[in-house]
RNA sequence: GGUUCCUUGGCCGAGUGGUUAGGUAGCGGUCUGCAAAACCGCGUACGGCGGUUCGAUUCCGCCAGGAACCUCCA
């Protein structure tokens, strides 16, 4: 009886079951980029795990909405100054675009890199810009039932009331007289009751670009609101998974949590699942502290920290060779051995088709299949999983080298693992060098190695090893084989 | 200061109260004209000090070091 899927659930703090609200569907939230600048290491992170989620579960047949906002109103950057600019505003001036040309530019970049990483589209990717109208209604509901009020034209949310019905801080284990305690009093706050307090809704300051009119009058939503209004309208009140950023969890997921439960009377959020951080030098990656490396510079190789390009592949398959809730640190030489293990394993993919089948096996393919499902299983533990597939890797090869046998049926089993597994759900693809499609280019290669195999015959080594340290230097590898020999571009 | 968490072989990174993680790098071997690839073999890692236990890397305590959150953050 094979093990069901089960997930470290943040609110229990353990392991539980996976069983959606209704049988044989299931919604999947996620919290998506503020979009103000380029996407960067961190942010794929979250990306391919809760793809990885997202796969999984439509390889269990489950219908699957999976929503993934779009942060395009901007937080407010910095309370404490006057003006409460929000950082799309600011970056704005910076570059002398309107908003919504800045937001557009990064949300095409982030959309071109979360393709090039093999990530699934979501379903709904909604927009907090888009759903001003949403976000009030909810304020209205959360100020009817009396756990917001209203202050020269801002609305904040009353933790300390809220507390007294509800408990604030159930998901990041805070509770409130401690956070009480310990909170020390920022200036610019003095139309809270409490310093903990939230805004709904802000006023807007006379200079700021993005702003909507409301019943309170002119200004913009408050940080964590449209997360709750979103994932309401398109999974819900009610919903099974609500994934993001460990970092996220306090104060964001935590305002959401509130937000919604003021609203609705219930909490809406069964299971949330939080990945961690990608470090570099042991210290997050963040765009704050100024120590990120961008998608596009590790796909270019373009950074002083860079010794050189790595794939998108390679990214993804880094990612996915950690737990998804460990801290996972960033080196040169963590990539490039994540690129080589990578490369080993779709070699040996590739050499699948070419296997031929015996009457009898001498290797073990059926506990495989099972390995696999049950590390996956196992809250989503991919590297285990990948492990798994490496014992496959050893298989292929020696099948491959006359070293083994496979049966017919368990070849056919061989083959469906790593197309399931490696494909399907690691999400993991081929990157050919277009170059190494041109049927002229192959051609060439061929004239070149048919004349290198002629000087092999006569045993003319300096001209044969001239050809293949030549075709090497332009990233053409030969290796010989006891008959012929095998090529490939890098 | 408060809350939570981490410390595994050169590097990345799983996991477990007693039995091989895996990748990568390194070493030895097979194969090969050589090289590469592949295959086979190898290292006896679990921060320190105590405790519980027949037995702890795994449980408990203390110490050291590090991290995340407490402000925007994936």
């Amino acid at each position: 009886m094979a093990k069901p899927l089960t997930i470290y659930n943040s609110l229990s703090r353990g392991k539980e079951v996976f069983e959606p609200l209704i049988p044989g569907k299931t919604g999947l939230y996620v919290c998506g980029p503020t979009v103000y600048s380029n996407a960067h290491l961190g942010h794929a992170r979250p990306a391919v795990t809760f793809d990885l989620l997202y796969r999984y579960l439509l390889h269990l047949g489950y219908k699957v909405r999976y929503v993934r906002n779009i942060t395009d109103v901007g937080h407010l950057e910095d309370e404490i100054e006057e003006s409460g600019e929000d950082k799309i505003v600011k970056k704005a001036r910076l570059e002398q675009l309107e908003p919504m040309e800045v937001v557009q530019k990064y949300l095409n970049t982030f959309h071109r890199n979360m393709a090039q990483l093999n990530t699934l589209p979501p379903c709904i990717e909604p927009r907090a810009s888009a759903h001003i109208i949403e976000q009030q209604l909810l304020i209205k509901r959360i100020l009817e039932n009396g756990f917001a009020y209203e202050v020269n034209g801002s609305v904040y949310f009353d933790v300390e009331k809220y507390n007294t019905r509800y408990r604030y801080g159930i998901l990041s284990g805070r509770n409130l007289e401690e956070m009480v305690a310990n909170t020390r009093n920022l200036e610019g706050q003095e139309e809270k009751k409490n310093p903990f307090d939230f805004a709904l809704w802000k006023k807007a300051s006379p200079g700021h670009i993005m702003q909507w009119p409301s019943e309170w009058g002119m200004g913009f939503p408050g940080w964590h609101l449209e997360c709750s209004a979103m994932s309401m309208k398109y999974l819900g009140e009610v919903f099974d998974i609500h994934g993001g950023g460990m970092d996220l969890q306090f104060p964001h997921h935590e305002c959401e949590i509130a937000q919604s439960t003021a609203a609705s009377g219930h909490s809406s959020v069964r299971y949330w699942m939080h990945n961690n951080m990608i470090t570099i030098n042991g210290q997050k990656m963040a765009r704050s502290l100024g120590n990120f490396i961008t998608l596009d510079e590790l796909f270019s190789g373009n950074h002083p920290l860079l010794d050189s390009a790595y794939s998108p592949m390679t990214i993804r398959f880094f990612i996915l060779q950690a737990h998804y809730r460990s801290t996972l640190d960033f080196s040169n030489e963590a990539l490039q051995s994540a690129g080589k293990g990578l490369e080993r394993l779709m070699k040996a993919a590739a050499l699948l088709p070419k296997l031929t089948a015996s009457a009898t096996s001498t290797v073990d393919i059926g506990a495989l299949e099972e390995n696999c499902r049950e590390a996956i299983n196992d809250d989503l533990n991919s590297p285990i999983l990948i492990a798994h597939l490496f014992d496959g890797v050893r298989i292929i090869n020696q099948v491959s080298e006359g070293l083994a046998s496979v049966s017919a049926e368990d070849l056919d089993k061989l083959k469906s693992i790593f197309h399931t597994w490696l494909f399907d759900i690691l999400g993991l693809r081929e990157e050919n060098n277009p170059a190494g499609n041109s049927e002229t280019i192959r051609q060439l290669v061929e004239l070149t190695l048919k004349i290198r195999m002629d000087a092999k015959a006569k045993k003319d080594w300096t001209t044969s090893d001239y050809i293949r340290s030549e075709l090497a230097r332009i990233g053409i590898s030969v290796k010989d084989k006891k008959e012929g020999c095998e090529w490939e571009m890098d």
